[in-house]
DNA sequence: ACTAGGGCCTGATTGC
DNA sequence: TGCAATCAGGCCCTAG
């Protein structure tokens, strides 16, 4: 599920059951991720309260009581499960019931809160709070795209000079982090700004008419409870609808929604990922 | 310094 | 129906 908006989805999802719960019970399934858990993840956590749920660019972070903060990154196709305990039939995920890609269990009084990653692309670590920014995989973020710190100046400053598309531009969590595959569609399309555009050639006041746009697709985004491609659950077992919201994304050879324009929606390859653009109105 | 491409994994879907 | 090829929301690392 995961660009930002999805990423916010669950940590909306997850904090009534996890803020303020304390770790009562850690299982860890597997010794690694995309990359090995920490030492004594599981002791690190059992018996730690989290004091609140924060989200940095794609990262979930738990911060504990302890100092630390659970890192928590879902990668393709990471989610997370909660479960009531009060609920009747809740244990249908206990030991023996788990599935194969159910890779981290914590449970606290009253939920288990599952982290299920078939593709196992995601990734958990544990850091000092106080030295979060310092994190090999926080420390070269971009800024926020819902902050202060991304605007207009920003953009074209970072855009000067690039001889990438600007797709891939915005993909790079270097300049701005947050956005992915679909987003950046979307954004685009909304700019009327060509993919294949190189971002040190789009004149500046282009460049940072795509910060509003960019806050008001993942604001709308966000606002619908992120996207649900396939069958992925929210925590909470609702479905974000914003797919329905898109413009372009999957939707080669339909016709552009721009009023007037009369286009029709293509799909190309750049970097080896999927590109959804109209050649008519974005240039 | 910047950029393109490979690689990590499994599962769902598409095409023969 | 079966099987192989293709594709998927991310991101690090390497080579040029």
């Amino acid at each position: 599920m995961p660009e930002l908006p999805e990423v916010e989805t669950v940590r909306r999802g997850l904090a009534p059951a996890l803020e303020g719960a304390r770790l009562t019970h850690v299982d860890i399934r597997r010794p690694d991720l995309r990359w090995p858990f920490p030492p004594d993840m599981a002791a690190r956590l059992t018996g730690a309260t989290i004091r609140a749920l924060g989200r940095r660019s794609k990262y979930l972070l738990a911060h504990l009581d302890t100092g630390e903060t659970l890192i928590v990154h879902l990668g393709m196709s990471g989610r997370m499960v909660v479960d009531d305990v009060a609920q009747p039939g809740a244990f249908h995920r206990e030991a023996g019931w788990l599935s194969a890609h159910d890779h981290v269990v914590l449970r606290t009084a009253h939920h288990r809160v599952t982290f299920n990653d078939a593709r196992r692309f995601g990734a958990m670590d544990l850091w000092p709070t106080d030295d979060l920014e310092n994190h090999w995989l926080i420390a070269k973020l971009g800024p926020e795209p819902l902050g202060n710190g991304f605007h207009g100046d920003h953009l074209v400053a970072a855009f000067r000079g690039r001889n990438t598309p600007v797709k891939s531009a915005l993909l790079d969590q270097r300049i701005v982090a947050g956005l992915g595959n679909i987003y950046v569609c979307e954004a685009l399309h909304r700019a009327g700004i060509a993919p294949t555009r190189k971002a040190g050639r789009i004149a500046a006041h282009r460049v940072a008419g795509l910060v509003p746009v960019i806050r008001d697709v993942l604001g709308e985004a966000i606002a619908a409870g992120g996207s649900s491609l396939r069958d992925h659950r929210q925590a909470d077992g609702t479905l974000g609808y914003f797919q329905h919201g898109f413009r372009v994304y999957d939707r080669e050879g339909r016709p552009c929604p721009t009023d007037g324009c009369g286009g029709t929606i293509r799909r190309i390859v750049q970097s080896g990922r999927s590109t959804f653009h109209c050649p008519a109105c974005q240039r």
